[in-house]
DNA sequence: TATGCAATGTAAAACGTTTTCCGAAAACAT
DNA sequence: ATGTTTTCGGAAAACGTTTTACATTGCATA
């Protein structure tokens, strides 16, 4: 069979190729110049024959590459997180939209400006960066910098910053701790801490999820029982470890060896909580009896943790879907800019 | 500044376009007839003008797309290891080895065959599927078959089925169970079980892990001490759960119940292994004192279950960039067609 | 000195679209 | 009936490469 391609159309419906090119590009200005009618029979007969446009001549010709550029975290960097189900969740809400208009490239670290240089993406979607305590945050505001100063289209999933608004979909954390907060609350925990990630440098700002907790509890939270707040006795550890697990452990042990253990324990997110439960296992401090430990995220694993852990979920496949619709009204409306926050959902195990 | 295309770089370096491509595809059939000298030159006055050749005209008249299709399992079914670490940990290994040369798009599932045939990707990783007592099973097989049909460059990461030879990558299995066979007799454990994905169809064959356990501990495999062979007492549960870690758990439920629990089990994998370890702590079971679990895989939370896990590490970082050595064998020689089977390596911690 | 051949480089023809520009026809106003 | 605008559709010019086919040069051989 001969190779169909936009003459083949043409002829088979009896008009010339620029109508056919118009019956694919509707939107385009030169669309206003067909009739309806013909662009529809025009699309008939494609079908039938199973035209699809060349994508190398569409690019060429047109300004438009149809391709959204997915990355997860700059250049050697890989989130906790995105060790966990995230990216793939994200991509499961991202992938249904864009389908059939628009295809997913895998940008790694490093290369988004290129690729969006020779227009080879049209919009970049940048998951699992967090620049808040980040080592390179520098860079990272910077590239943001670059890429509001031309114009180009990018969402960032799950920064949770408040301090910085930027074009971002993620977790309503002040949200979330309001749910833990009432959870804490109904069950009547009176002392409070916060485990976070841990980290050598003592002047870092606290997470936003720990300043919610405090100013949502005056009344119950304990600054020492927080190892920022711990005091001179509990030294600070350096980071060896790319997973937070390492963090809750860690900050367990040191907690309990210094005896500045609260009644209930918040964490920064599940993958810290992980940590702590494993310690309280091997420490044998009972959960929830001695201590109550809650985590922030939902992941899957939760469901099956020992004990299994009462936490906050994420709706991670809702940001990708409204990443997409992020970048579709970027791209019509380019003074678009928002830092949009989905509320999360309380998840009650039996942790806490 | 003007727009750099290969004119520019044509005249800048005192030669005709048709140099300047050729400097850029060196291994195109004309490439031959110009000096190693004269490409030399050219592509330094390239690399000086900061010139790319423009994708949409390369595309368009050359007949490589540069691109690599990434797909993680059929529509609307994502494997339970997926939603760990699996993708990313095998992305890390591909997404380096193919910069530079070649793009990754995210396929999502049916698309395999368009993007295929409208050369809109060169070939395809097919990551995620296990098509063993699968309910798609033969759509899936037809797909293989069909690529193979069409000599569609594509590779399997993972598939371990060693009945059926595919173009694959993945986990010697067997030295896996080797390894673990040789901790159990280290260890003198007597009685050993095997605790897979559950299934409504106990006509289902076990899967190959469990088969080469057998194999490999005929003295000590106690058939009954597994949900297939647990007998007419046990009820077969129909899977409700797209995770495996139900599975684990109530195995051991019903393991317990039956009083069939051996003195070790080993997992399918290491949801399964999560799974029973919760089930384990819930029902008050020691282990790995009263049962020792050992998981397969090397999921990262191992490090962090309670207690944490025994198990295999596969090397899925080596799956991706095999992967992509793979696929580049294929494409330079058709006919090339092998299953590869990584060897995976023993994580000794406490749950055996 | 003529001849053939290999090595090197170029001109020009695609590749399959999108888009601009223009003219014909139709609709409308006078 | 005439002039003016609007609507519709086509001809043709890009877009920036790769590839084919051919021209030139240099060199060894007859």
């Amino acid at each position: 069979m001969a190779k169909v391609g936009i003459r083949q159309v043409a002829e088979a419906a009896g008009v010339s190729i620029s109508t056919v090119s118009k019956a694919f590009n509707p939107d385009s200005a030169a669309g206003r110049y067909a009739s309806e009618t013909t662009l529809e029979k025009v699309r008939a007969v494609a079908r039938e024959l199973n035209y699809t446009p060349n994508y190398g001549a569409t690019l060429l010709r047109g300004q438009s590459s149809h391709t959204i550029g997915f990355t997860i975290s700059l250049p050697e960097q890989v989130s906790a997180s995105f060790l966990s189900d995230y990216p793939v969740r994200i991509l499961n809400g991202l992938g249904p939209r864009a389908r059939g208009k628009y295809q997913l490239l895998l940008v790694s670290g490093g290369d988004y400006n290129y690729y969006l240089d020779i227009k080879r993406i049209d919009a970049l979607v940048l998951a699992g960066f967090q620049h808040r305590n980040n080592p390179r945050e520098a860079e990272m505001l910077e590239m943001f910098e670059r890429f509001n100063a031309r114009g180009y289209p990018y969402v960032i999933i799950n920064n949770n910053s408040d301090r910085l608004p930027l074009p971002s979909i993620g977790c309503d954390d002040r949200a979330g701790m309001e749910l833990i907060a009432g959870l804490i609350r109904k069950r009547g925990y009176e002392n409070v801490g916060f485990l976070g990630e841990l980290t050598s440098n003592p002047q870092q700002e606290h997470c936003d999820r720990q300043r919610y907790l405090e100013e949502l509890l005056p009344d119950r939270f304990r600054p020492e029982s927080t190892l920022h707040g711990a005091g001179e006795g509990v030294p600070m550890v350096p980071r060896t470890e790319l997973y937070s697990h390492a963090d809750g452990w860690t900050g367990i042990h040191l907690l309990h060896r210094f005896r500045r253990l609260p009644r209930c324990l918040v964490c920064g997110n599940d993958d810290i909580a992980f940590g702590a439960l494993s310690a309280c296992y091997k420490l044998g401090i009972r959960v929830p009896e001695e201590l109550a430990v809650i985590g922030f995220d939902g992941t899957p694993s939760g469901e099956f943790s020992c004990p299994p852990l009462t936490t906050v979920g994420q709706p991670l496949e809702r940001f990708g879907d409204m990443a997409f619709d992020y970048l579709m009204k970027k791209i019509e409306n380019p003074a678009y800019c928002e830092a949009i926050r989905v509320p999360p959902v309380l998840i009650e195990r039996s942790s806490a």
